[in-house]
DNA sequence: GACAGAATGTTATAACATAACAGTCTGTCT
DNA sequence: AGACAGACTGTTATGTTATAACATTCTGTC
């Protein structure tokens, strides 16, 4: 009865989710410190927010959560906090929806598929070295060579089908 | 010496590219009258628009092209008659850019992987039945049901990578 | 404590997209 | 023809996302 982690990246809603902030910040620290990196105070706190949830973060959401703590700062605070943390791969964007996720793995290189729920909005990271491979594969028969990929799928997450679509089909 | 059409999706740059548009067009035309979908004026000079070049056309440049022609249209104009090409699967709509790009085949369902070559601009679409296969398994591993795929894979195209790329590395 | 470079603050604006409502066009029915 | 419905377009205003440019502050080093 582990739920909490059987067959899907997606979080268990029963999960310690501040254990997983917590994780997630200090894995930031060490990742950044190993890199030489500086992670601020406010790179820090956007990293925090970004990671409250598992759904994807808006920038002037993120910009609305800093205004809280009584500084109200400008649109470019949060933007180059963002760049920071996607540039030292510790976020990814999620182009279709202007957002912002928590990489799940900061540690090592990795091409981000990204499950996008357009249900429960929650977003799951997959590494999947087969995807990547066929990409590259698909692309080089073409004669392109690839420096990045942008993957994101959108549909439902398991949570969500077992809950609605349960009355559409099995499996 | 068929150079146009060798190994690439990508346009030869000696193409008989009036004749691309014609085509394009034409398909246009025809896909709507079979589907009972009506191609305006506007939604065609969208398209052609879209079409001048294998480049991705960004929403205010169709705008300012649509106003050239003696009259200033709006913001919502543009939008409206992308909304309808996109729903018309005549067009696509590349998320890392906020841009469009015309389809290179709307007449079959197809998954829209597109080569964004970061050197030269154009864009490729392939329609590759494995990558979409290995992205489904993928998902579904996860317990993920994938409606629609957003994949964007930026690189050089072989063109560029001829042209600049020979001192670097062969193949 | 002077200096350089990084980081942040501040103001303004660019770039992308849609809401809401009014008017026009197109075909259909009588 | 005239009335009508629905699709399309025009127009105004605004919402949303992102960056440019320049001033200031912070951090570590000499
Ligand atoms: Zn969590
Ligand atoms: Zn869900
Ligand atoms: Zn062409
Ligand atoms: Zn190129």
């Amino acid at each position: 009865m582990d739920s909490s982690r059987t067959a899907s990246a997606f979080a268990a809603p029963d999960h310690d989710h501040t254990a997983c902030v917590s994780r997630a910040l200090a894995d930031a620290e060490a990742h950044c410190r190993a890199h030489g990196l500086r992670l601020t105070a406010t790179r820090r706190r956007v990293l925090e927010i970004i990671c409250q949830g598992h759904e994807p973060a808006k920038a002037y959401d993120i910009l609305e959560q800093l205004g809280r703590a009584g500084r109200h700062p400008a649109p470019p605070t949060v933007y180059r906090a963002l760049e920071f943390l996607l540039d030292a791969r510790l976020i990814h964007r999620i182009d279709s929806l202007n957002a912002y996720v928590a990489c799940v793995h900061p540690n090592r290189q990795h091409s981000a598929q990204l499950l996008v729920c357009s249900s429960c909005e929650q977003v799951a990271e997959i590494d999947d070295p087969q995807i990547q491979a066929v990409l590259d594969q698909g692309a080089s028969r073409h004669g392109f060579k690839v420096d990045s990929q942008t993957v994101e799928i959108h549909g439902r997450c398991p949570r969500c089908r077992a809950a609605q679509g349960a009355d559409h089909e099995g499996a």
